[in-house]
DNA sequence: TTTTATAATCGCAATATTACGATAATAAAA
DNA sequence: TTTTATTATCGTAATATTGCGATTATAAAA
């Protein structure tokens, strides 16, 4: 126990909740929303914005890189992470695809 | 350590990351899509059609309960779980918002 | 009242996540 | 080459999550 029972979920269900699980953390929406603003896409500069340790960025940083969120590109000394746009719509029509879902009302909870 | 520092985010980055955290599980994506196609909004109709215990199910509507995305009402023997439209509706406008910020391009990652 | 059906809660074990210091890797600058 | 700046990775501690059996609570049915 204590492990997710991913194979008796569909490939579509797994996919979304790991698409939600990565954004469920404030540090990874605070880096995206930083990103986003083109506030800065250098990881030390989040490490100085956020105020957590460098470990703990790279390490969100990583996770936003392997949902496919962001990308990161070596620039000299340092790496600049962006948004990847083509990702980032995809998982935007896929969001919208799940909440669009109609909501059948019933008298059930009325 | 191994405790999450919400209190270097805002208050919207964590509600908004607690949201996403909720649906971040393939068990409670199903559940609600099992409840927003009214297949059934029966704790145990779930437990027979996902295939997890039916203490583990429960927990998982507790969670869902929590975050205001479902309400249960008392019927007989069993309880009626259903989305609570409001809330899903304030959710989807705080999904979009987040999503329909515009990402600004730059060459950084070119 | 006793039985039955349904759901919530408790307690626990296994696993995952979060955070960070220390260290390694990489590349520019001196 | 040596130093400096930046990021990734390793190892580890603290905490959280997931899942389930057992038990409790509740209400209808017998």
């Amino acid at each position: 126990m204590g492990l997710t029972r991913s194979e008796i979920f569909t490939e579509e269900q797994n996919k979304l909740a790991s698409l939600f699980k990565v954004l469920g953390h404030p540090a990874r929406i605070a880096i995206l929303q930083f990103i986003i603003n083109q506030k800065a896409c250098i990881c030390n500069d989040l490490v100085e914005e956020l105020g957590l340790a460098q470990a703990t960025i790279s390490q969100h940083l990583k996770e936003l890189k392997n949902s496919g969120l962001i990308q990161g590109t070596v620039e000299g000394k340092s790496v600049c992470y962006c948004i990847d746009e083509g990702v980032w719509e995809q998982i935007q029509k896929e969001f919208m695809a799940f909440f669009s879902q109609e909501v059948k009302v019933t008298n059930c909870c009325s």
